[in-house]
RNA sequence: GCCGGGAUGGCGGAAUAGGUAGACGCGCAGGACUUAAAAUCCUGUGAUCCGUAAAAGGUCGUGCGGGUUCGAUUCCCGCUCCCGGUACCA
């Protein structure tokens, strides 16, 4: 092991201890009930074909530093990695290319294993899943067929199989059930549900079920042939690709969420996470109170129910808005108003959800011709069309009350309506609306004179004795549409017959995707599974053609990772039981609404149905902040561009000095890989880009220099391959090695905050790294290197020093504060150096406590300090003693009215200085200290600071 | 609009139960070693004033304006700007 090297040469060391890694199976973890568990989980990422770039491994780094700490903190650690290798781009590469999603996939795959093995993760690979492993996918399949054998008792508030269910109405009917299910499931009777055909039961029950069929109002991407999910889509194109959405209405799989929607919010409470995410997913949710009331339609049958949160407001309402969508639009509109009507139901139609969006100020609207009576006063209510209405919200249809809500005031206004005043704290109506509940209320009928509390529950029991409205919850969160049109997905294990949907046979499991020989619809319009030939029942029945979204694999993946090769479920019981959840999760914000809501929402069924042991999956949750791009410019001068003429290239710093006058220039990506300190290497630039570097016949380019320099520009974009920013960690590990690569990232900046990549600092770590090197290690004339370690004792001050970084190491990342470890490493080894320390006894801990964030070098240190090889993961972290810090500590009395009080211990590690001495004998801060009975006083220079009393 | 987070040297960023602001790194400047370069090491580096052989010293300084305090980057009130999320949600 004793190689003795000049400089510390990171590819060597690095290589020699991956494969002793690999080879030793140093990371493998075993289900071990005699240690205490802990896992640390990244979002494992989609094999994309770009690979890794430096932003990947960022949280990967952090956690890995944890999952090392905690190992050594005598923890068995869970750290898994795997892949979401289901997922548009493969499936969009296979159309065009032809080659099978799984065969490209593969191929990412390997590459990405390789990158991330580069870096140095403690990552048991044994364990890694793949959701498009069929014996990944067997049980995503599994999941979904018992969300299907499931229903939502609201009563205990928790799902139960589809038997306790049918239990119930073999009891009384469905009168006594309380249970989401479709909105118009009729009533019946025990009887009634006797009498009914089998087929007839079967069908009921599907409407209480945690999945089922519904018509749903999509998001349908005509360019991706697919429906999107409503996180999918953002401003009204689709997250993947920019293309537009159009909103359809078709039939689909659906997750029923909304079931949960309260445990969702109230299990916030229970998390650690931080406050904005899950705010984002409070707001997902949605949650408002308020009131459902029912208005008669004048002169006709039937009624319109609206929601509002504000039920008070109800005397105040002069007219009715529904949503152009609503159903009774065409029975509503008299004759007078039918051209209008339709006009307007048209063009809202034809806006496209992001032109609604874009064009918020314009007020629209048109009236039916018709008028509903309100409830309470009895008076007629005219009932318009505005497209701010949104049928899929509430009941698509709203009260208007102009005096108390500034949208409805401005519609009012706009069509010449009237406005009531209905509290007397409100302000002057004339220019905008006042939604003030403070004050009494007027014109209000039977809450005249009351206040907003006293108001709501006469309201309230009116409603309920009327038979008119009651109290009423809402969410914004709806049901998930779980059908994807697409072939590189799970397949829905699923069949029909008779027009109803059945679960296949679970011994059929997986239902593994089939072959197809295109990757494109069918010419009838069906997915791409309506091609396959090879189905097990093909002709028998008619299978499911929709495949599942990308987020079915991922909301339950860490299960997993428990037990990856089980057979016989998706994860052992004995496994799940001692490793049950994450304790530290760590990855993007960018799946707040996404991935870690569904992932809540099929963890708390699975805890319902017994399968797992604990509500929330995730403990504590840490978001990386995203890392940017630093792209770098050329300035081209756009006179030089052409035949005959060679192209010039400017400096950067020259662009606005007095010498080039309003020089006209192009600026041009250029690859920031052949860009050091924004110095341009200029062959290079020349060698990669010929097409910039020469003109089309052939002449070199000039480049004007500052003091001998070409510099570049630069600018902070997204990391992308056409911005030429992406920086590959494989060449930083090339260069400088993983442990410079990991502890750079970690000093970039708090792990959590947005932060362009900027290599300019890296220098400074390498040289930290080869520091760390020559405590151990003394180069001679010849240029071999000398061993230096010694085994005297240590002096106080090395201990101090030590100590110091055990301390600090240990606080910060506890918090998760790497950003701030590293200085301290820095400082560590800079006054060990001046020390002159080489001291075994303190090169041994400081090695292991720098093991998490370098594991090369310090498995190389450590088996040439004489320790068994491959063994520093499994030391202990050195036990901090404050001893050594305090060893100087000094306690001082104070003296209050001539006796001796209390005294003062220093948080400085020293004497105080005469000043300090004179400060503390100062009369007036005796006197000040008088009656405060401090326990402890630091001092500083002229001030006395920090009285603990 | 609403919700969440932020603003500190030339740059990335330290430091908040209130207590010597600018750790550490980059960059820059000077020096040592070297035939030279690389590498390495040492010194200096917020602004400004006064001043010296060298020093010492003063004033200002954490987005802006106030407040509390012996003392504020930190706490309170009022703004400005930036980043992230979200939106005709009744």
């Amino acid at each position: 092991m004793n190689r003795r090297m000049a400089e510390y040469n990171h590819r060597e060391v690095e290589q020699t201890w991956q494969r002793f890694w690999e080879e030793n199976q140093t990371y493998k973890t075993e289900t071990d009930s005699r240690k205490p568990k802990y896992y640390v989980l990244d979002m494992f990422p989609y094999p994309s074909g770009a690979g890794l770039h430096v932003g990947h491994p960022l949280g990967y780094i952090a956690s890995d530093i944890f999952s090392r700490y905690k190992r050594l903190k005598g923890f068995n650690v869970l750290h898994p990695m795997g892949f979401d290798s289901f997922g548009l781009p493969a499936e969009q590469y296979a159309i065009q290319t032809g080659q099978h999603p799984a065969v490209t996939t593969e191929r990412n795959i390997i590459r990405y294993i390789e990158q991330l093995k580069n870096i140095g993760f403690s990552y048991d690979w044994s364990r890694e899943v793949r959701t498009s492993d069929p014996g990944f996918y067997k049980w995503t399949q599994w999941i979904f067929m018992e969300l299907f054998r499931s229903w939502y008792n609201n009563e205990a508030d928790r799902a139960e199989p589809i038997e306790t269910l049918v239990a119930k109405f073999e009891q009384n009917g469905n009168q006594s059930v309380n249970a989401p299910c479709d909105d118009n499931t009729p009533t019946f009777t025990a009887e009634q549900w006797r009498a009914m055909s089998e087929q007839e039961q079967y069908d009921m029950t599907l409407k209480y079920r945690l999945t089922y069929v519904a018509d749903a109002v999509v998001n349908w991407c005509p360019a991706l042939g697919t429906v999107l999910a409503n996180d999918e889509v953002k401003d009204g194109v689709s997250e993947r690709g920019g293309y537009p959405v159009e909103q359809k209405k078709m039939r689909q799989w659906m997750m029923r969420i909304t079931a949960y929607a309260d445990r969702l919010l109230h299990g916030l409470d229970q998390i650690d996470w931080s406050e904005s995410l899950k705010e984002q997913q409070r707001n997902w949710i949605g949650k408002s109170v308020g009131a459902e009331v029912t208005f008669q339609i004048e002169n006709r049958e039937e009624t319109i129910k609206v929601y509002t949160t504000r039920v008070d407001t109800i005397y105040g309402v002069t007219f009715m808005v529904l949503a152009p969508e609503h159903e009774l639009v065409p029975e509503l509109t008299t004759p007078e108003q039918r051209e209008a009507v339709e006009a307007y139901v048209n063009a809202a139609k034809l806006r496209s959800e992001r032109d609604r969006m874009a064009d918020v100020k314009t007020v629209s609207g048109v009236f039916t011709g018709s008028y509903v009576i309100n409830p309470f006063n009895g008076e007629k209510v005219p009932i318009w069309l505005a497209d701010y209405v949104l049928a899929g919200y509430g009941t698509g249809a709203v009260m208007a009350v102009p005096s108390g809500d500034q949208r409805d005031w401005t519609f009012a206004t706009h069509f010449g309506l009237p406005i009531v005043r209905i509290l007397d704290a409100q302000k002057d109506l004339d220019t905008q609306a006042d939604a003030t509940k403070d004050g009494r209320y007027v014109n209000s009928g039977i809450i005249n004179g009351l206040t907003y509390q006293e108001a709501i529950p006469v309201l309230i029991r009116f409603l309920e004795e009327n038979g008119i409205g009651k109290a009423k919850t809402n969410y914004r969160l709806r049901d998930a549409v779980f059908s994807r049109q697409r072939y590189w997905g799970e397949p829905v294990p699923v069949y029909y017959k008779d027009g109803l949907p059945y679960l296949i046979d679970e011994t059929d499991l997986p239902l593994e995707l089939p072959a197809v020989d295109k990757y494109l619809p069918t010419e009838t319009g069906e997915p791409p599974l309506g091609r396959a030939e090879d189905w097990k029942y093909k002709g028998e029945y008619e299978y499911e053609l929709s495949t599942m979204p990308g987020w079915a694999g991922s909301s339950w993946y860490w299960y997993r990772y428990m037990d990856p090769h089980n057979n016989q479920a998706f994860a052992s019981k004995a496994a799940v039981d001692y490793w049950r959840d994450v304790d530290l999760y760590v990855g993007g914000s960018e799946h707040a609404t996404g991935h870690l809501l569904y992932s809540r929402f099929w963890n708390k069924f699975l805890k319902d149905r017994g399968y797992v042991p604990e509500e929330e999956p995730f403990k504590k949750l840490v978001n990386q902040g995203m890392i940017q791009g630093r792209s770098n410019f050329v300035y081209r001068v756009k006179e030089s561009v052409g035949e005959g003429k060679a192209p010039v290239f400017v400096s950067a710093g020259l662009l606005e000095s007095s010498d080039w006058p309003t020089m006209a220039v192009t600026a041009l990506h250029v690859d920031v890989n052949i860009v050091s300190n924004d110095v341009l290497d200029i062959e290079a630039f020349r060698k990669s880009r010929p097409d910039l570097t020469e003109s089309p016949d052939g002449i070199p380019a000039e480049f004007i220099l500052e003091d001998g320099k070409y510099i570049c520009g630069a600018e902070i974009e997204k990391m992308s391959k056409s911005k030429y920013n992406v920086v590959n960690p494989d060449d930083i590990v090339e260069r400088y090695g993983a442990d410079v690569l990991r502890l750079y990232e970690m000093f970039l900046g708090p792990l959590e905050q947005a932060k362009p990549w900027n290599t300019n600092g890296i220098d400074g770590v390498y040289r930290f790294i080869r520091k760390f090197w020559r405590l151990f290690y003394e180069e001679k004339a010849d240029n071999t290197s000398k061993w230096i370690v010694t085994d005297d004792a240590p002096t106080p001050a090395e201990l101090k020093v030590l100590h110091k970084t055990i301390k600090k190491t240990q606080d910060d990342i506890e918090a998760m504060s790497f950003n701030t470890t590293v200085p301290a490493f820095m400082v560590c080894v800079n006054e060990l150096t001046s020390l002159k320390c080489s001291k075994r006894a303190i090169l041994q801990d400081l090695v292991v406590i720098l093991s998490p964030f370098a594991p090369h070098i310090t498995e190389e240190l450590w088996a040439v300090l004489g320790n068994e090889p491959g063994t520093v993961t499994k030391t202990g972290f050195p036990a901090f003693e404050e001893k050594y810090l305090v060893e100087d500590a000094f306690e001082y009395p104070i003296q209050i009215n001539g006796k001796v009080r209390t005294t003062i211990s220093f948080a400085i590690d020293r004497a105080p200085t005469e000043i300090e001495k004179e400060v503390l004998s100062n009369e007036t801060v005796q006197k000040w200290l008088e009656g405060k009975a401090p326990k402890k006083v630091v001092v500083v220079p002229k001030r006395i600071v920090n009285v603990v009393v």
